[in-house]
Parts: C-alpha cells; sequence; structure tokens
DNA sequence: AATGAATGAGCTTTCATTCAT
DNA sequence: AATGAATGAAAGCTCATTCAT
C-alpha cells in the first residue's frame, strides 16, 4: 500500500545493502555475491538494475551525497549570515558522520583512493561539497564578514581538514566522540580564514 | 669498495617499479605480473624479496616517508622557532610533490582506503607525519607563539588541508603549479592556530 | 518427468572427468585445469560447484564409496550367514576393483597418503569399511562362527591384506587377472580368522 | 677422528632433516626449502648431492629400506625355523614402528600413494619386504611347516595386513600400543598360511 | 523483473631447479 | 663443496559479467 515508488524496492535494497557491505569490506572487496546475497536478491537483478558494479557504486555516492547536501542546506537556511552557515554546516557534517558511521566509512574511505584508478569518477562527489563550501566563503567576502582570499583553496583545505578528523576517529577511535572536537575544529577553520569569532558568537543567540 | 649495499639492486629495483605502477594503476590494479615485467625481474625474485604483495607495499611507503620525513628534516634543521619550522616543512612537502607526482600519487591517494581493509596497515605512516606537525605545535605552544591549542585536532587539520591541495591538484590539475598556493596554504593553516604572520616574516630575513 | 536431479549434470560431468585425471596423476597432480578442460566445464563451474579441489575430491571419493559400499550390501543380502556375507563381501570388492581401475587406483591410490596432510580427511571412508567388515566378524563370533577375537585388529588386517593385494595388480600387473587370486585370498583370510572353511562351502550350495 | 665417511656429513644431514620434514607434511608439501633451511645447508649443497627432491626422496626411502631390512636379518638370524623367523620379523617390524613413527609416518604412509603417478618408483621398496616374507614362507613350504600355496599373494596379504594396522595406529591412534596388537597379528597371519601355533610357541622356549 | 548457473581472464603465490660466484 | 639470488611454469582460486529461462 505504501511501497511508493513502486518497482524500486530491489534496487534501493541493492544500494542498502552495498553501503553496508562497503563500509565493511572497502569498495574493492565487496563482491556483488556477497551484496546480492545479503540484500536477498540476485545477480541477474543486480545487473537489471545497474549496468556494473561501478555505476552501482556511483549511484550510491550519489544517493548519500544527495542526502547529506540536503541535511546541510536545511541546517543552514535559517542561519543569517555566511559565516554562520559554514559553522552550522560543519556542525551537522560531523553530527551526521558521527551518527551514520557507515557513511563516513564509504564517503571518505573511498571516494579517495580506491584502487582502481576510478579516483576521476569520484570528483564530482567531492566537487559538490568543495562548491559549498566555496560558495559561502565567496559570500562572506562579499558581504566582507572576512577579507578577500583564495576561497577554491581555503575551501579544499576545509573540506581536507574535516576530512582528515572524521578519518583519524574512524580509523584510530580518537576523540572518543567527534562532537569533542567539533567546536575547536569549527574555531580553527574560521580562524584560517580570518573570522571574527566574536561576531559569531554573538549573533548566535 | 663504496657500493656498499650490493645485491640489493633487484629489491630496489622492484620498488622502484611498483611505485610507478601503482601511482598509474593504484594498489589493487597494480598486478604482480606488471611489477615484475617492468622491472625486468622475475616472480620467483618478487617473491624472494618480500613475503607478499601487501608487505612489499608497506617497504615501500616506508622507504617513501623515511625518504620525506628526512627531508623536512634536514629543511628545518637551521629555523629558528617551531613555527619557522612548521611553514618550512609546509614549504618542502609541497615542493617535493610538486616535483614528484607519483609520490604524490601513491602517498596520498593509497594511504588510504584501497579498498582490501589494510587501512588499518598504513596508519603507522599517517601517524609519522601527524606526530611531526603535532610536535612542532606543542613546541610552539611552549615557547609561547601561539596559544594552546589541541595540538592533535590542530595537526590533523593541517595533514587533512594539505594533503586535499595536493589531492585536489592531482586530479584535477588546479591550480597549474602548487607553488602557486603554498603561500597561501601556509599562511591559512598558520592562522588557524592563531599564529602571528609578522612575526614569522620578520624573522625570515 | 524423470529426469530428476536436473542441474546436477556440469557437477556430475566434473566429478566422473576428477575420476579419471585423478587416477591417470594422483590427487595433487590433478589439477583443476585439466578437470575443467577434459570436462568441458570451466573453473568458474568448478568453484561454482565446489568450494576447492580438496572438497571436491572428498565429495568424489563420498560418491564411491557409497557406490561401492551398496554393491556390498546388495551382494550380501541373501546370504545365509556372516562368514557368507564376508566371503560374498571381499567376491564382490575383487570384482568391481578388476573391472574399474580407476576406482581402484583412486580410492587406494590416494585414499592414503596425498602428501597435504590430508590423510585424516579420508580416514571417514577407510573407517566405513573398516565397519562393515568388524560388524559381520562380530556377528560371526556371536553366532560361534567363530571364536572370539579382537575383531578391530582382524578388520584391519583383512582391508589390509586385500588393499595391497589390488595395489599389488595394479602397479605390477599380477596376476593377470584379480579373479585369478580371489579364492585363496578369501581362504586366507577367513582362515585368518581360525574360520571352518567346509562349512561354508557346504552351505554355499 | 671418527667421522668416517668424510665429506658426507652434509648429505646425511640433508636426508636426516627430509625424513623429519616429510614425517610432518608429506612427500609432496615437504619443501626443500623447508629442508635446506632446517639442514642448515643450502640449495646449491641439496642439489649439488642430489639430482633432484625425486631422487633424493628415493635415497632416503632406501636408506630406511636398508636398515629396517638390516634389522629384520639380524632379528632371523638365530631363529630355528622359517615360521620362527616369520614370526621375529613381524615382532621387530612392529617394534621398530611403534619406536620410531617418523620412519613408519614415511615409509607407509608415502611409499603408497604420494600423488606424483611416482608408485612405480616406490616399487623396489615394496618389493623388497614382499621378497623377504616370500623367501620364508617358501622355506617353510620346502620343510613342511605348512602346507603348499600362493606364497606370492600371502605374501602381499601379510604386508598389507602388518601395513594397514601400523597406519590405523598412525592414523587414529588406536591402539595405544602396536606391542598390544602385535601377538594377535602375528598369530592371525600364522593362521592365514595354516601355521600349526602350538608347534611355534613349543621352540620358542 | 528476476534467477542462478556458467564463463574466463585475471589474480597472488609456490616451488623445484639453475647458475654465477 | 657450498652459497643463495634468480627463474618461470604452474598452481588454486576470485569475481565482475553474461544469458537462457
Amino acid at each position: 500500500m505504501l511501497k511508493e515508488p513502486i518497482g524500486e524496492a530491489t534496487r534501493e535494497r541493492i544500494l542498502d545493502t552495498a553501503l553496508e557491505v562497503i563500509a565493511k569490506r572497502g569498495y574493492s572487496s565487496a563482491g556483488v555475491n556477497e551484496i546480492v546475497e545479503l540484500s536477498g536478491t540476485s545477480k541477474g537483478s543486480f545487473y537489471f538494475h545497474f549496468p556494473s558494479k561501478e555505476r552501482m557504486v556511483m549511484a550510491l555516492l550519489e544517493r548519500m551525497s544527495d542526502k547529506l547536501i540536503n541535511k546541510v542546506n536545511s541546517s543552514t537556511k535559517n542561519q543569517p549570515t555566511p559565516l554562520h552557515r559554514l559553522a552550522a554546516s560543519i556542525d551537522i557534517l560531523m553530527s551526521v558522520f558521527a551518527k551514520k558511521k557507515t557513511i563516513a566509512q564509504v564517503l571518505l574511505l573511498n571516494v579517495v583512493g580506491n584502487g582502481k584508478a576510478m579516483d576521476k569518477k569520484f570528483l564530482p562527489i567531492r566537487e559538490r561539497f568543495l562548491t559549498l563550501i566555496k560558495q559561502e566563503l565567496d559570500a562572506a567576502i562579499e558581504s566582507k564578514q572576512i577579507a578577500p582570499l583564495d576561497s577554491s583553496l581555503a575551501s579544499q583545505m576545509w573540506l581536507g581538514g574535516i576530512q582528515e578528523v572524521i578519518l583519524h576517529w574512524l580509523l584510530t577511535g580518537q576523540p572518543n566522540s567527534l562532537a569533542e572536537v567539533t567546536p575547536a575544529l569549527k574555531n580553527a577553520l574560521l580562524m584560517s580564514v580570518g573570522a571574527d569569532l566574536s561576531a559569531l558568537k554573538a549573533r548566535t543567540v
């Protein structure tokens, strides 16, 4: 009655399972076999819905980054200034990854360097986040919240910085909770572009 | 008399070739076959010198990070303060990667997420760079060059930020030369820890 | 309607071919490659049907000993006494091996010592034959056809004696036909447990 | 001073080690590498002393069966009759194998069915034991200790029977000690050729 | 839409053997 | 006599993909 987009159930089931399996095993060790078995479907179904394993993963990553960017957009909607929006973005990213380890694992451990020279294929996803950050930085510059700077470079630095902190947490378990370090990370990033932290705090209230 | 490490020729040849092949194809697509063929050796030789492909790659990464860290240490030896040393480290890292793309590709594209759950195996290498940065940050804090902060977190942010800029360059070709963005990246990172940039410049002279 | 085990064709073809190849080359020299080529299937099929070469061989041996034991059981069904059943068992074993050299080769030349410490894996098959003999010996003891003795030991001696005669024939070609020596072997084995041969003959009529 | 056949030390060391390794791993899993390492020699030495692994094993088996047959001959030297000699042979064989498991493992688990179609190569060794038994059986027939029979067949049955009992002990650990079953085995074998057991006992004293 | 048996190129690894020293 | 680096054929096995049903 409620299985809304009829006929897509199998496709979704495959993607859901793929997320789990890739998080557990990594991209190239995640076999179509295991995905198909755990999802209760079949090889034939898999290749009916996706032309290849690679394209399936791209669909998965797209679905994931869509959701993630939507969440970011929701959380920034009501923020008064570009810097507030950047701060809110960092908050939401960190909290989402903290809550869904699998998403972090797949997006961060497999988006980069997956061993099959498909790095370029994942670029669009990275680009989306870079653009997100860059736009707000440019807006902050335009509104004189921060001084002019190479916003492209800065956004790369931000993305990398955030990624590495999460990665470190995934791989070493340090810190216990991402929430612990989020404020400090946010401060450091904002300071790196010369933002006035006091202005931010005042307004958050 | 001086050709000290005799008999290591084959081993070195394999490692050199592996670097090229992994840079070209990524870790898991770099076949022992191709490495052996291009290096003009044999499978038997490969497995005489290394117990497995995995261990060979670890040896390669160790050799690479040894060299890299040595270069960093050389370049910071004569710097007067911790912040100067951090700045010099960034300079040398960026210039090395700019010069040797293959090193960047292997170290950055394969250190993380290579698809066979060996991520943890590469941790020691990441850790070495993190420690390098952290030590100088701690020294800078102790010598009051910067205010106290979570130096562990900061070093992660630095490493991630630097990595991402290089990665972006590798994957998109932007900017044309890493040298272009090095000063701005350096500034941003130093500002992120609240460093006084003017103090740095004054002393560099 | 009656082609019951449909879809098992490939699996059976592999087992049939494996029997030939192992008889020709021995267990460890029988390559999956050759088995697959001669059976007109593929490596993929092989590993779809069996998890490993070793497990395939175990399946083969099981199938063989099942058939063999069924034949023995059929032939002893109508025998009046335990000793008659033992005599009939020897007859049928010898005649089966005489007819199907490949079965003898695989079952006797590979059941023991195949070079990869899997000897213990084949034990169950030896055990089945030992049990078969032991049960009849015990029955013969109980029915006072023979005096009490270590039936376990005796069954080992019987099995080994029969095996060796067949082996000798396989390896040297002597005697020309197993049938030649079957009566003498049967007598010797029965005498070894103190059986009264005359009683046997009288009743066979 | 006493290292009699100078220069053979290495060769002997290799053979001794090979015995251990083959007992542990079986023929085809016993690698030249391991033998060479454990014996403290080198690949070069190995192939200086033996033209191939196979020939080395044959040399080992020859050495072993020489020793074994010498022991048998010593133990039968002073026995009064052929049947006494046969009984003594069984005793000594069982006690040697009981004492040196490695010898039993190599001689029995690898002489037969070693997986590389070299079965025929080991025939001479089997033949030596068969001949040993056959000669005494023939002598017993000639001296009228037993009635005429197919001594060739009987010797095969004996050899197989003895082998299987030892094999069973090696593979299952039953019985605890070979000595336990030796008298019963001896009796059964002698009865299988129609020997008068009482005559034997009387004379043994 | 779905199934699962079948494919085969490709993988890493093993190992008896050779040979320059 | 001895060394051990080098060889390469061959092994068992994996896995994304295809296709008849």
